[in-house]
DNA sequence: AAATAAGTTTTGGCAATCCTAATTTCAATG
DNA sequence: CATTGAAATTAGGATTGCCAAAACTTATTT
């Protein structure tokens, strides 16, 4: 039996870029530069300074004009800081009542300076919490998630019947105009109509106090993850 | 009516500079540049440099070769900062039933990244807490402070009768060791004897399980603040 | 006053991260 | 196969923070 290596402490940028490649492979290609750059809202030409770091460190490896791909050592790191980041995330929101839309941007901060012994205490006082406040799953102790591949509502049809599984989390103004529609994680939908020429869709909205009708648009809708429940 | 000016956000280590200069002002000096090194453990010539930074940015003003002291807005920022720490350290305890030996450090590293908001959040939870798990003040929100200045055990004399006010919250190791002796903020203790040539203090324990009879060496005892109750 | 000890500052460097501007590479097109 | 446009990389700089070693100031001692 080896004993895990213990695993050095990153720097808060590097985790930042681990977090942000391991999003970017999710989709299945390598990362590219210009992703990477737009990700963490830093100019290409930074990127590739770090990258070649991250690879001397044997965090990634890194196919020039390729892009750049998660070593096992890169994805247990992004995997340590994703579950840091929302076990936060639910803590802040269960226990200290924060509101949804600000949990994203206070946990970004702490997850670079919170020990693991503090965020298992979190975990611990939540009962291991397995998705945090906007439906993302939460890796495991030894690096374990269940990443499933949803669909976003845009792609749904009318007349299905479906159950919101996730939101993106990081534009607050998005996800409070979410919250007054009353959409969010384990709400029912059932859409009613898809307007051609990339226009708005109408769903009901089971959950809202009597149920309710609500047209979102289609930027919006692809930022909402859904699990299809049934054709009416 | 001014409106009170937004303080900008300081980096990590300009925090820890306020801190460390304030709390060597405490004694009523000026800051000296190998103080502040020793405190920090860093050198000198770094401290040097980082200083007239400080003083650059109107945090500090400096007297080459004689010292350094805080402006308005340093002892201001130094609070704030103070603050913060001191309430995760409560939240820490109270809440998340962090060792007493291991708040320190990790609200070391959290204090720079927490926001105001969420600190008050914090501090609303416990009910607006005035000390800190080691029996140091937490500033208002407003920067108000009452910083008593209090004698060491190891200045007191045998026969008197104090209660411990404070203790040094730096080494995890000697807070574990006066845990075990039963001396924490709030107990109260008999002097019954202290050695010659810098001799263990001999002392009795009230609040330990039916009282104890406990020598302490010189050096500890002068991280432990004690107020005066009465004497023998 | 001169010498010395103690403390402080300056100098010159290094590492991490970021930037802009210029250059190189890749792949697609005429 | 030469051209071209997009993408990526390199070059050259800035900033923040740190350090060790050298130079300097102050204060004390002879």
């Amino acid at each position: 039996m080896t004993a895990s290596p213990e695993p050095q402490p990153l720097t808060g940028p590097v985790e930042d870029y681990l977090k942000a490649i391991y999003d970017l492979e999710l989709v299945g290609s390598p990362a590219s530069t210009n992703d990477i750059a737009d990700r963490l809202a830093i100019s290409p030409a930074s990127v590739s300074g770090m990258v070649r770091r991250l690879a001397d460190q044997g965090l990634v490896s890194h196919e020039p004009y390729r892009g750049v791909r998660l070593t096992g050592d890169g994805r247990r790191a992004a995997l340590r800081t994703l579950r840091r980041h929302r076990i936060l995330e639910c803590y802040l929101t269960e226990v200290l009542q924060y509101p949804w839309d600000q949990v994203h941007a206070e946990a970004e901060r702490l997850e670079h300076a919170a020990s693991e012994e503090l965020v298992e205490r979190m975990a611990a006082a939540l009962g291991d919490p397995v998705q945090d406040p906007h439906g993302a799953p939460i890796p495991t102790r030894d690096g374990r998630v269940e990443e499933s591949t949803l669909r976003t509502l845009a792609e749904a049809a009318p007349g299905e019947q479906v159950r919101v599984r996730r939101v993106h989390d990081k534009e607050p103004a998005r996800l409070r105009y979410l919250a007054e529609l009353g959409i969010r994680p384990g709400c029912h939908l059932r859409i009613l109509d898809k307007a051609p020429f990339d226009g708005p869709i109408t769903v009901w909205v089971e959950d809202a106090v009597g149920g309710a009708t609500r047209a979102v648009g289609v930027g919006l809708a692809a930022q909402v993850y859904v699990e299809s429940e049934g054709q009416a």
